[in-house]
Parts: C-alpha cells; sequence; structure tokens
DNA sequence: GTCTATATGTAGATAGAC
DNA sequence: GTCTATCTACATATAGAC
C-alpha cells in the first residue's frame, strides 16, 4: 500500500525546498547548492531527481504552482452577479497571495525572462476569464455597468489585486510599513478593491 | 572647453549599454561580456571605468534613471485640483513608461532583491508625493470625494499605472497582444485611469 | 585608454564509492 | 538513494603590453 513515499519524500522535500529559492530569487538568482541547503541534502541528489537546473525549475511548477491559478480562477464559479464574483475574485486572489506574498512577482518576471515556460500555466484559468469577461458583456447590456471594456475592467482588478504584493519593497519604504502593517492593508483592500471597483463601473 | 567628451564618450556607451541590458535580465541574469559585446568594447575597459559590477549597476542609476522619478513626480506641480493632478500623473507616468516599458519591472524586481541600493532613488519624489496626499486630504474635507484614505487611492494609480508593463507578458499572451496592441492600449489608458479613477472617488 | 592574456572563484553537472 | 570528490565551463576581475 504505501511504498513510493518515505518518511516524507526526498523528493518532496527538494520540491518545497526549490520553490522556496526560486520564487525568492528567481532563476538566474537561484543558486543548486541554496537548494541543496534548504532541502537538507547534497548538490548531487537534485541532479539524481531533476536532471538539471531547467527541470527542477518545470518540475516545481507542475508540481503545485499551478493549482492556484485553478483556485483563484475558480473562486467565482458560483457566482451569478458579476459584482458578486468581483468581491469573490478579489478575496480569492488577496487571500491565496498572503500566503506567499512573492509568487506575483516571482510569476511576471520569470515570465518576462522566457514566456513560453509558463504559458500553459496560465492557460488554466482560460475558460473562467472568458465566463467573466461574458459577465461583464452581458451586466454592460443589461445598463446595470457603464460602458467600459471588458478586457480593461479586468487588467484594472488584477493591478488592483497584483500591485501591493509586486511593489511590496518600494510601499514597505515610502510608507514606513513593516509585515504586520502589510497585512493590515491587505486586509483592508479585500473591502476596499471591490468598493473602488465596483463605485467605478456602476451605472 | 571641450575635452572631457569624445566621440560620444566610451563612459557613455557603457552606461547605455549596461542600462539596457541590466533592464532586461537584471542584476543576476546580466554578464559583464553581454554589456561588453552591446557598449562594443571588452570586459576589462568595463572594469577601468566602473571597479566592478555592482558599481557598474550603481552607476547606472546615478547617471539617468532617478531622474526619470523626478520627472513623474514633478508632472502635477501646477496642478491645483485634485484631479487634474491626477490626470497629469497618469500621463506622464504612461508616457515615460512607454519609452522603457521594462522599467517598472525591472525597479520593483531589484527593489525585492535589494531596498538598501535603490531607497534614495525613490526618494526622489517625496516632496512630490506628500504634497499629492495632502491634495487628497484636502479635497476630501471640503467634501469633492469620498471618504478614502490617501494613501490608499496612490497605491490605486500606481497600481493602475505601473501593472500593464510588469504583467506585459502575461497580457499579451492571454489577450494575443502585440507591441502595437499593447501600445494602443497605453494610449487609451491614458484617458480611461483617470476617468476610473474619478468616477470612483467624486462624491 | 584600450587591448590580450590570465588569474581566481564558483556555478552546474558527473563519476563512482558506499 | 545518498554521499564525497571532481570535472568542465564560465563569470568576475586583474596584470601587463601597447
Amino acid at each position: 500500500m504505501a511504498g513510493t513515499t518515505k518518511e516524507q519524500g526526498t523528493e518532496q522535500r527538494i520540491l518545497r525546498a526549490a520553490r522556496k529559492v526560486f520564487i525568492q530569487k528567481g532563476m538566474a538568482g537561484t543558486r543548486m547548492r541554496e537548494v541543496a541547503d534548504e532541502a537538507g541534502i547534497n548538490k548531487a541528489l537534485l541532479h539524481y531527481y531533476f536532471r538539471d537546473k531547467q527541470r527542477l525549475f518545470t518540475g516545481v511548477f507542475k508540481a503545485g504552482a499551478s493549482e492556484q491559478f485553478s483556485c483563484i480562477w475558480g473562486s467565482f464559479i458560483h457566482c451569478d452577479t458579476l459584482f458578486s464574483a468581483i468581491e469573490a475574485f478579489v478575496a480569492a486572489y488577496l487571500d491565496r497571495m498572503l500566503e506567499d506574498p512573492l509568487l506575483p512577482l516571482f510569476i511576471v518576471n520569470e515570465l518576462n525572462r522566457d514566456a513560453r515556460g509558463l504559458s500553459e500555466f496560465i492557460d488554466r484559468g482560460r475558460e473562467s476569464r472568458a465566463r467573466f469577461l461574458r459577465m461583464v458583456e452581458e451586466a454592460r447590456q443589461r445598463g446595470e455597468i457603464i460602458d467600459i471594456q471588458p478586457r480593461e475592467l479586468l487588467v484594472n482588478i488584477m493591478a488592483l489585486c497584483a500591485h501591493p504584493f509586486i511593489a511590496r519593497p518600494m510601499l514597505a519604504h515610502i510608507h514606513g510599513m513593516n509585515n504586520e502593517a502589510f497585512r493590515r492593508m491587505i486586509q483592508e483592500r479585500r473591502k476596499t478593491i471591490p468598493e473602488f471597483i465596483i463605485r467605478s463601473i456602476r451605472s
């Protein structure tokens, strides 16, 4: 019955360690040595499980990162109004990113370096995105919201959610925020972002 | 009278090349070799002008990047209303970043890696930021806008301006945008971002 | 100032013992 | 599977000729 997994599974330990270091330092800034140390093993074992750095990098995503996209984009699946969908999406996004605050910066960063590698990763939320865009278009036709391009609205929502995480060091510097203050700000934005958006688009 | 500058100045050529490569690849991803090639010289000369990689990196900013912050934050210096200041700021930010679309990602990236290095760089706009926050507070007290934290509004404005540049590869992938389409989108946002914001905060 | 040649360190990756 | 020891490549940086 058991068999493949040992105490915790070396492969899993490596993946968790690699994920942590890659997200923090990026592909170019990551040293295999550091991943090995973080996992409590040596470099040779990394190459035993994953042939090379690139495969390790890819493995990290195959093993978990992409499920998060599904989680976020699946957040509003049961919402029947546009406004409730926006609220659900914002809450899901902020909650998820609070657990991995460096993830947004990491993703845009690596996507900028090599868009091919993570394209399938993005496509996970494709249907949900299409559905959201339809909801916007329908709300517009019913006259519930002003005349705004669905794409534009989506970009704005993503911007308001992601940017505080991406620009966190700058915000921390400008406004003198520590970790606790940052979390409080994000918690408040769970409410204020939907309010900000809905005030702007409501007819 | 002339004297220090030659045909174009080797130091300037190096700085321009370094700037280009650093912004594209980041500190960790940049190879001195690549900078030398880009500048049309050899590696040794880089070390002759700038002792090491770190100093070259610093030199790039001392030589030009920080002035851009001043340009953006000085954009609304003659605006007497909050709404006109927002319009001026958004226009200045987008126009500037269209010239260096990779700059926003680069800045947040390096700031995340080492916040000390670029802190003085951020401080350039400090007074202007303070003035902007005062304008928001005053407009709020006059009842022209709703009850919103000045800081929060500033974060939202920055988010709406910067995020399309930062997440450009993702947007390009999702919406199938080429360079020309991206520029058109930014041009439209010069109008739509201020509208979006002002609709949201106007009493 | 600018080059070639080289020193020095360290990265990713492999060989082979256990 | 896991380790130590090592190979190879390449990055930063320097020495020294011109």
